[in-house]
This record gives structure tokens, C-alpha cells and sequence, in this order.
DNA sequence: GATGAATGAGGGTTCATTCAT
DNA sequence: GATGAATGAACCCTCATTCAT
């Protein structure tokens, strides 16, 4: 999945530099068309916008699933790694897990069509949804533990349902100017504290 | 035109006989493929369901929010009828809109896909769109004005978009055992709580 | 193909009141029809208009063509007609061709469609081509025949072949203000005449 | 995307040989596919004929229009510049304009059906419409204006006219043995003489 | 490696025609 | 006889995916 060695060239990991080139063209350019058109977006449009034929797509990402999954990584990597960082920063467990589900939030309503695809029923995003729960679910797990040592939520929820509820909230988020995901998603997490 | 005297129609209905046995296969079709694969399901998969023709689909339901609001429509009723009975037998406002929300969401996670179909984007289901929440809101936002009033929930949430959240929190339920959307709405509406 | 008494009825050739009435409703509405959408309008919109179930199309007029025969019969016997009158009335057998050549050319230039449908290559409407030749082809060759003998015209063209023509040029002559089709058959006609 | 270095492509036309090979065949299916079953033949069955995906169509040619202005594109063109020839060739403009009026006969009566398509009520043929007037209208005007000034045919008629009346005497044509297109229009053509 | 042409499955919709009621 | 519900072939068009160049 990383950069395999097996490449010939001799750049530590890389391929021919037209070809990092491409790829990287191919990451902006299917951002930019998620944005507008969600994930679905026709493969034509995104080989449009990036310039390149619809093969160079193919070449680069197999599936559809892995070309989001390559888009949004650094930003789930930046999400993942932020769990820790928040928890000792915070006065609280709970604090940092608020603080964490804003992010994520801030990360999926920006998504057009990204909630929707982390439906499991969604076969051809498969490795996509494995993607998002193996990276971040360990994150939210953590974090919900603490709280839960703490005794500021009750316990039994675990990160994987809290996240697809999370997710599921922010489905639509950005088309409808009535529909707040924000404080919907507030309103589960504080659902969660412990009722003295 | 009318129920010309030589027929033996008795019912006050629609015409024939078989047409509302048609009607009724459809409908039960398209529930069931509904179930399995969602509201934008294939005109001809539902149609080999019902073992009719594609066209009697046409005949029947125009469109294909004609076809879904016809599918939900009597549970979409009930639902609604629900909520003032609720209000009235419920010790207190806020347990009759905890009911009332668990109504709403029994009926939602076993219908695959509808959820999402609720998004207001979806310009082919604009009518279908409606129709929830013409019927729905208003329950909804009298429930929560009941129980804001008695000071059981904080004031500021509409009904809209609470059923939104609900909605949303229901996406793709059925389809995962490790999700429980119940659990996550019941967390939601907590969350509703006027913090004492 | 005329009204037989194999009717098990009392009245000469016809059959039950209500049978003669929808005969009736049927050509009115059909020539209504044609007249907007062409003789290829959808059989539905004909039963429509005319009040009736579509099933009572087939019973009166099994084929299309039988239905558009049906319609303009009285007023491709009128133009039948006319053509021994007129020679009769006219001056000269070219002067009473014009005139019954304009006869034809208002026929034809008020119903759309109409002289498409003549084109012999169009299968399902055979039966119609050969009634609108049966009846008017005798007609136009005697005119022809009477001026050439009075050598006002060139011989050599038979009335079949004019009456394609002139019907040719009526081809989609409502719909175009444009285009004048009795100034175009005009000048085929004057295109006959022997130069002295 | 330009013509790169690699490609061993001389010519200047479009990309590849394979491509411009596919569009000879479909200009050529569609051509023979038009003599039989008319310019609203199928898109399937020009494609069978050509042995090409219908997808292959739709890339080369968006609309049908696009289609049939290309398949009669060439034959369109030289009649247009014919015309100037023939002025220039003839004894005189008359001459010219018979023989220039030969070549538009010529030309539609093998193209079953197109004669038809030059009505101008069919919506989705405009450009084709279009086109065909753009094209030989200002030819035909040219004719008949030097015709006309030399006192050989009554001045009045528009070359617009004079086109759709040729051009509704070629349909159907093709089909039946007993029709001479050429010697109507000869006879229209005759007919616009000035009578001495 | 890159390209984008070609393929063809897939899904929507219409309407002539039949036939149960 | 009349009705109009049902059928299903026939068209249209899109787009994911493959593969010749």
C-alpha cells in the first residue's frame, strides 16, 4: 500500500517523477471534484479536471475506494493523531473528546458524499470504510475509555458506534443551510455524560 | 366512469379488481426490494418482484417518490397520529416525545436507503421530501414545544432538525449488527435534557 | 367493408345505438388529434379525447390506417366527386384540373401529417395509400387525360404520379409559415402546360 | 494533447487511427443505414452496422444531428459550390439553375428519409436544419436572383421555397418505382418561367 | 507509463396491442 | 360491446472499465 521497493528507479520509494507528478495531480484534482460532486463523481470528471487520461487514474488507484481513501488520508492521519495529543493537553478526558469529535465533524462536513460512503453495505468502498475505522476508531476507543476512568460518561458505547453515529449526523451536512451537524453531534456526546 | 351499476365492485376504491391487487403486489414489491437495496432500487427490479410489468409501475406511481411516499405513507400516518396521542397519555412531555422519537425510528431503520433519501438535495424526491415533513414536523415541534415549555429540555432545537439528526442517525442501520441506532438517537435526545 | 347485415339488429346496417355513437365520438376525436399531433398521435390520446376506452379503438378500426381512412373518407370522396363536376363546370379540362388540384392541396395542407403517410413505404399504412389511389388516382388521370386531348397540356405524366407530388409538396406545409405549398403545386401545374 | 512527438500519426486530422477508422465506419453505417430505415433509424442498429459499441456513436457524434450533418456534410458542400461553377459554365442563369436543382435532386433522392427531416418543426434536428440552409440557401438565392434579372423565370420566389418544395418532392423517392422525383422537379422548375 | 477510444451493461421511459373484467 | 390495466419490446443515454496505440 506504502512505497514499495520494487520499483526499479532509484529515488528511495518513488516512481518516475511525471508519475509522482500525476499522482499528485490526481489527489487534487478528486478533491476538488468530491467537493462539488461527492465521492461518486464520474471517473471522466476527475481525469478531466486533473488533465490526465482515465487510465493514469486506473494506474494509480485501482479502485474508486482507493483514490478517496489517498485523498483524505493526511487529513485522517491528522485526525488520528490528534486523539493523543488532545487527551494530555485537555483538562479533562471528556474535554478531549469533545474537542476530537469537533474535528472529525469539521473533517466529514466539509466531504460531500464522504458520511454517506462510510456506510458498511457500501461494497465497493470497502477498504475505504476499513480505512477510516483501523485508523480512527482506536483513537475514539482510547478517549472514550479515559472519560469513562473518569467517570465522566457511563460507559458502553464503544468509538465504532460513536463514530458512525457521528458520521451518520454530519450525512448531508454541507447542502442544507438549516441542518447544523455541529450541534446535532453536541448533543449526542453530551447524551453521553453521566447523569449524576 | 363511476361505478357503473353492472359492476361488482362493491368497494369504494379505485377501479378494478386486479389493478388494486397490482397496486397492493407493488407496493409490497417495492417495500421488499426497498429493504435489500434501497430506494433508488432498479424500476425493473421491483416490477419482476411484483411479477408485473414495468409499465404497470408507470401506471400506478408516475414518479418514484410516487411510488415510495405510497410505500411509507400509512406508517408515515401513523406516525404522525401518534404524537398527540402520546402527549396526552405520557406522564410528561419529554417521555412522550422519547416515544414518540422511538416510533419514528422503528419505523426508519428497517428502511434501507430512506434515511438518505430524506437529504433535501435529492431533486427526484423533492415531493417524497415533502410529504415527511409536512406530516411529521409539526408533531414534532409540538412535542418539543411541550416539553421546552415544562422545562424538561432546553428551549432552541426545531422539530426539523432534530428529525433530521433522527434520520440520519438511522442511515444504514439495518444493515449493521455492531450499530444501534436506537442507542445513539436514546443519546441524542439525553442530550436534549435541561442540565439541572 | 360497408355497413353487412350479418348484425343480428333491426335497423339496416347498424349496429347497436351506443356502437354507432362511439363510431362517431372515435372519428371526431381522431380528426382533432391529427390535426395537433399527426396522424401517428398515440392511441391513447385519441381514446381520451373521445371519451372511450382504448380497447374500443381496436374493436371499430383494427389498424391505424383503417382509423385515418375512416376519418378523411368523406372528404376524399368529396374531392372524387368534384373531379367529373368540375370538368363539367370549367371552361377547359386545365382550367378544372387547377381548381381540382387546389381541392386536393386544401385537403391536404389541413391535416399534419397527412401527406407523409403517403408515402407507399410506409407498411402499417398500406391499406390508407391504396384508398386515397383507389379513389382519387381515376379521378386526376381523367382530367389529365381531357386537357392533353385538348393539347393544354403535355402528356406523359399520369395522375399517380402528379398526386404524389402535389401531395409531396403539402408535406409539413401547416407547420411553416414560410412555406406557401399552393404557390409550389401552382407552379407544377403551370410546369405541365404545353409550351406552345 | 497535441499532435506529442511519439506519435507516428502524420496526418493533421484528429488523434488516432483507430479512431478515425471508426468514424469512417459509422459515417459509412450510418449512411447505408439511413437509405433503409431513415435518418431516425435506431442508434443500435447504425452501430451494429458498423460494428462499433454504441458508446462509440455518442463520442463521435453528441447528437443525432451531429451525425446526419456529418454523413451528408460532403455532399452538401459540393452541391453549395457547385453552384457558382454552374453560373459561370451555363449558357445561361436558367440553365445553371436547372442543372444545379439537378444536383440537389441527385443528392436527396438516395437519402431516405432526410428529405423529411428538413421540415423545420423537428425539434431535435435544427443544427440539421440549420446546416442544410446555411449551407445552399444563399446558392439557390443566387440562381434565382440571376435568372430572374435576365427576365428568364418570374421574379418572387425565395430560394428557401423553392428548396423545401424540391426537397418535399424527393421524399420517399427513392422507394417507389412509379415516382420520378427528377421529373416533378423539372416541372416546378418549368413552371417558374416567364411565360413569354 | 499515459492516453482516451471503445465497449456494453445498466437503467429510465414510452406506447402499441392484448385481454380479463 | 366497452373498458382500461397490463405487458414488454424498443428506444434512449450514461459511465465504469478495459486495452490498443
Amino acid at each position: 500500500m506504502n512505497d514499495s521497493g520494487h520499483s526499479t528507479n532509484s529515488a528511495a520509494g518513488s516512481k518516475r517523477k511525471d508519475a509522482r507528478r500525476n499522482q499528485q495531480l490526481l489527489l487534487d484534482a478528486a478533491a476538488a471534484v468530491f467537493v462539488t460532486s461527492g465521492v461518486e463523481a464520474p471517473v471522466r470528471d476527475i481525469a478531466a479536471k486533473a488533465g490526465v487520461g482515465m487510465g493514469t487514474i486506473y494506474r494509480h488507484f485501482p479502485t474508486r475506494a482507493d483514490l478517496v481513501i489517498a485523498v483524505y488520508r493526511h487529513q485522517v492521519d491528522a485526525c488520528a493523531e490528534a486523539g493523543p495529543a488532545l487527551l494530555s493537553e485537555c483538562p479533562t478526558p471528556y474535554a478531549a473528546l469533545e474537542q476530537w469529535i469537533n474535528l472529525f465533524v469539521d473533517f466529514l462536513i466539509t466531504k460531500h458524499g464522504l458520511a454517506a460512503v462510510l456506510q458498511p453495505d457500501n461494497s465497493s468502498f470497502e477498504s475505504l470504510h476499513a480505512y477510516f475505522l483501523d485508523r480512527l476508531v482506536p483513537v475514539c476507543d482510547r478517549l472514550l475509555d479515559a472519560a469513562a476512568e473518569r467517570g465522566e460518561i457511563r460507559p458502553g458505547l464503544d468509538g465504532l458506534e460513536l463514530m458512525r453515529g457521528v458520521g451518520n449526523l454530519c450525512v448531508g451536512a454541507e447542502s442544507d443551510p438549516g441542518y447544523d451537524a455541529r450541534r446535532l453531534v453536541a448533543l449526542l456526546v453530551t447524551g453521553l455524560r453521566r447523569t449524576r
